[in-house]
DNA sequence: TGCAATTCGCTTTTTGTTCGCTATAATTTC
DNA sequence: GAAATTATAGCGAACAAAAAGCGAATTGCA
């Protein structure tokens, strides 16, 4: 995944002030060091380059970046190297060598589990039996995520997520399946899903 | 692990008087040399220090504090607890056992790749644009796998692999899509897909 | 019994996150 | 190649959540 030149300033300041200081700097003070005015942008910079596995942190943890030395990139079975794209009648395109990708590029540094499938509530959205989701543990969900959902106390189901006023609208992704509407006070949201992972036998 | 500013001055203060005095200090000792009125204060840095691994004490120990010399660390791993099991109207099941899932248990120790889908030909198979396919790296097929195919050294597609005679079936899994029929000598494989990885934005 | 460590509830400060919006560059699609 | 889409880069403000702090009461080692 190539890198902006911007992602490499920015890279470079955090180096250096983490070889300075020994902790790593506050959005403010990033912004302050790279001339930015507002931490969404800051934000947004350490985000794409904690995507492109250039750096770790933790969510919402103060001064918890950690800047992967190069070379420290794993190349093990956890991580696959991206070879490129494939469509129907279309060649492969140029494998980008730096390209990669790993469990960690769907979950990132959030609290998750995964979860084995069954059952087709899901499956127009091309979620089947067998296959596990990837949940992020939270208690709260935006609108049209799909989630995993605690219902009246005994039902966990995934469905897609609709809040309308009071109450909530557990959608699944099959014609063949009603949606689930309860009031918001008898559900409770498990996790969202950030991503799918299939094996085939 | 990443540390906070006042961490690193309150674990620089630990050392320097390690170093002068060959005792660590009391509570209350780090309190003065910190400018902290609240020996709660002082024990909450001590007690993050300790999770981020940084020193190691004996709980309810005076001067029990040792500070540990960067070296041991660990990074989270790609691994994710497998929590159990979700079906549409029914409860997950319980999640005794110590399972877990990572990319390593779809992939092996093959040799493997990842390739970005385009396109909706296999999305009968619920294998969608924008999903990851896993791909072994291999020169055969057996019948009816998933396989990534260069047909007349042009083409490379996602197809399911039948072999009829000299011929060889790439079927498409998309009832609008017509499958590919050619001799043998005019397709090579490329890899079989092994797992499927797809990640939400 | 006495000093040091722990725990509790609570406040303040610091730091991150998100939203809406603008603009430009790069990429895909038609 | 033009048009549409997606990615990068940026702003300010409202908001949410850790980190850091306090005093006082309590517990535990020795």
């Amino acid at each position: 995944m190539a890198i902006t030149r911007r992602q490499k300033e920015i890279l470079d300041f955090l180096n250096a002030f983490v070889t300075r200081n020994g902790y790593s700097p506050s959005f403010e003070e990033i912004a302050r060091g790279m001339g930015l005015k507002s931490l969404a942008t800051v934000h947004k910079h350490i985000s794409n380059l904690e995507k492109k596995g250039l750096l770790d942190r933790v969510h919402n943890r103060s001064r918890s970046i950690d800047v992967i030395p190069p070379g420290t990139r794993t190349r093990s079975s956890d991580r696959l190297p991206l070879a490129g794209r494939i469509a129907a009648g279309h060649p492969v395109e140029a494998p980008e060598t730096y390209e990669s990708i790993s469990l960690h590029d769907v979950v990132g540094n959030r609290d998750c589990f995964a979860l084995e499938v069954r059952g087709d509530s899901m499956r127009d959205e091309h979620i089947v039996s067998g296959d596990y989701v990837l949940v992020e543990r939270t208690r709260t969900a935006r609108q049209g995520e799909i989630v995993v959902a605690l219902v009246r106390g005994t039902e966990t189901t995934l469905k897609r997520y609709y809040s309308e006023g009071n109450m909530i609208r557990l959608q699944p992704a099959n014609l063949e399946m009603e949606p689930i509407l309860v009031p918001a006070t008898h559900v409770s949201i498990q996790g969202r899903v950030l991503g799918v992972l299939r094996k085939y036998r």
